[in-house]
RNA sequence: GCGGAUGGCCGGAUGGCCGCGGGGCCGCAAUGUCCCGAGGAAAGUCCGGACUCCACAAGGCAACGGUGCCGGGUAACGCCCGGCCGGGGAAACCCGAGGGAAAGCGCCACAGAGAACAGUCCGCCCCGGAUCCGUCCGGGGCAAGGGUGAAACGGUGGGGCAAGAGCCCACCGCGGGCCUGGCAACAGGACCGGCACGGCAAGCCCCACCGGGAGCAAUGCCGAAUAGGGAUCUCGUGCGGGGCAGCAGUGCCGCGCAGGGCCGCCUUGGCCCGAGAUCCGGGUUGGCAGCUAGAGCCUGUCGGUAACGGCAGGCCCAGAGGAAUGGUCAUCCAGGGGGCAUCCGUGCCCCCGGACAGAAUCCGGCUUACAGGCCAUCCGCGCAU
RNA sequence: GGCCCCGUGGCUCAAUCGGAUAGAGCAAUCCCCUCCUAAGGGAUAGGUUGCAGGUUCGAAUCCUGCCGGGGCCG
């Protein structure tokens, strides 16, 4: 591809924000004490950072599981597919400036189907980014 | 064909779409493109090493920890292979921390007469006496039988005897040296002894062998930051001489010499000149290296019963750093359940659904978890030939 | 990732060098005392000694392997 043509594939991927992914414990903890909302295939916690933390046109994603969900297996499974649910879905109404993190949880988060859990962080989002107003 | 034993292997496949980590190439860069990307246990961290830092003068001794039939393999091992002995099984085969109890100490509850040294509760026999003829008393001999116990001082049979006893004999066991075979553990044989030697060493211990400590959050480099500190307590032995106070005993302050502390201990020797303990204060973040080519894997061949080793050829096989190696859909392959049809061989349709489990410096083992399937060898039974 | 420590009734702890029955306090249940409650007195139950093997005549204790919990590091 060209530099020169100006298509609307590069006008997209310029506009689009960049996701970045979360790995302070600091940054976990403090998206734990902000606004969350719990979904039959996940918990999503969200927050909109202060203007002086990072970059305000990048969307901070973090993803995590505690000991409940198993062994490594599968924990590592469920962050796995949450990363692949948010890769559907943020860069779409995930808004920059803001932090995400996604907890998953016991059995559901693996067992869940994937068009199902997709829905649950849509539904989320909506509600977390309507009560922000 | 059925039942069993052992050893080894696999542990979903293909394709579409969207992605992740590392490396190479073109490039200022973004982008692009090519290659590679979890396991047999990656697990537990139970052993053994490599590697790094710390400690380390030599000799002797001690302490602590570990291993434990014999021989071999290996870098090494507590691992593996082969053999021996003991036990289990009809067999294939399996199991065993399997040195020493005549070096010493300790323990063996309860029961029992007696628990390690011999001994006699019931009992057996002889003699003498008494007698109500049932037996009792005294003396002596014996250890077979009974009883207790987890375990009782060789076992079985015969002879012998008043009754008995290795008292004598045969076989077995045990002990001793000898001979033969074997590298050895050990096995076999004849001879002698006449039984003396209970168990526990995963109790202390003895013998032989091995072992310095810590661990990649080790360690090194670069950069940033900051003090390189403070306080209290204990110990500071002895001798000589000096000064000050005091009438004096003595107290205080310097000095010198023996020395003091550490190196496990000792001898020769070395280092330091206060040592030790507690508390407070400061700091504890980022990058790079270590970091993956190795006791490496595959094939063939030779030596060896085997573990394994030699040689030749080929191959490159994760390197992340809060942690990538994936998500999703379809078809197929195994597997389970249900329905219909059936010539009982099976065919069609629907549903469920993929074992244990995720590298974290790297190797060699051990142990533990594991749906299902495949291969090879061997044993027993049945049928056919 | 590495290195250590600990598991006994519901809770906190005992049990001599291995010896037979695993003991004590609190808590629990029942009874007595009181008008009632607490306190007090009496009685009762409650344990695969974390699990599984082994050594021994005999294991909470000794040995081995698992399971669970806790702590430390730079």
């Amino acid at each position: 591809m060209s530099g020169k043509t100006p298509g609307a594939a590069d006008i997209a991927t310029a506009v689009e924000p960049r996701l970045q992914t979360l790995t302070e414990r600091a940054d976990f903890l403090r998206a734990a004490r902000a606004r969350r909302k719990a979904m039959p295939g996940l918990v999503v916690q969200a927050r909109r950072r202060a203007p002086d933390e990072a970059d305000s046109a990048t969307i901070r994603v973090g993803f995590t599981c505690s000991k409940k969900v198993g062994n490594a297996v599968a924990r590592n499974r469920a962050k796995r597919r949450l990363r692949a649910v948010a890769r559907a879905v943020l860069p779409e109404i995930g808004k920059p400036g803001w932090d995400y993190v996604l907890i998953g949880r016991a059995g559901a988060t693996a067992a869940r189907p994937f068009i199902a859990l997709e829905g649950d962080l849509r539904a989320a989002l909506d509600k977390l980014h309507g009560e922000g107003r």
